[in-house]
DNA sequence: CATGGGATTGACT
DNA sequence: GTCAATCCCATGC
């Protein structure tokens, strides 16, 4: 499996985010399918780029496929891909993943031994890949993280999880029928 | 320099 | 269903 390049990255956030579904994300001995993302955009207010540049949105504004972590509720480290070109504010939040290589290495991590509860989560997917802080700003093609190619899914699209601000855009995708998603959708 | 608010999770009523 | 934990950083005085 191959990385994915930078140009796939450099396209509008909203056809990025359903793309990576399918594709893999990997640190380490550690990997899974990407299986739920939510799209952000600094002309909207839930994007942290929405403020302008700040130390903390420097990596948003940068090149794209590059690595944007940062910490959330002071306890867990929240994993996205930067999308656009540089100097236009954007990224991809990593919300799920299936989990695929060093499943014992999650378990050890998260303490837990259901599948289904390693990665389902932004923040339990980067304390089962064991993903922290340091590695904001790292390239998502050569860096210790990276982003495969994968096989297209078929997904469902619908409002962003946790925010207060911008919540009528339906920016959330995940993989249709997977339940490896952080939380579940209504009845079709 | 002091303050306040989270792109969450897990434990508990 | 409710709620605390905990820290980076944007903002305002």
């Amino acid at each position: 499996m191959s990385a994915l390049p930078r140009a796939f990255y450099d396209r509008p956030v909203l056809d990025v985010a359903p793309e990576l579904l399918g594709c893999v994300l990997a640190h380490g001995h550690t990997s899974g399918v990407i299986v739920e993302t939510e799209a952000y955009h600094f002309t909207e207010p839930a994007c942290h780029a929405f403020v302008g540049v700040t130390p903390r949105t420097a990596v948003l504004h940068g090149p794209p496929g590059t690595a944007y972590v940062y910490r959330s509720y002071g306890i867990h480290a929240l994993f996205n891909a930067v999308c656009e070109p540089a100097g236009v504010a954007a990224a991809v939040l990593i919300r799920a993943l299936e989990p695929l290589d060093g499943i014992p290495e999650m378990i050890a991590r998260r303490g837990l031994t259901r599948e289904e509860d390693l990665c389902s989560g932004p923040g339990k997917l980067t304390q089962a890949l064991g993903i922290e802080l340091h590695l904001n700003g790292g390239d998502l093609r050569t860096g210790p993280v990276r982003i495969l190619a994968g096989e297209p899914r078929r997904y469902v699209a619908g409002p962003r999880i946790g925010i207060t601000k911008a919540t009528e855009l339906p920016w959330r995708f995940s993989v249709a029928g997977s339940r490896f998603v952080s939380r579940p959708w209504p009845r079709p």
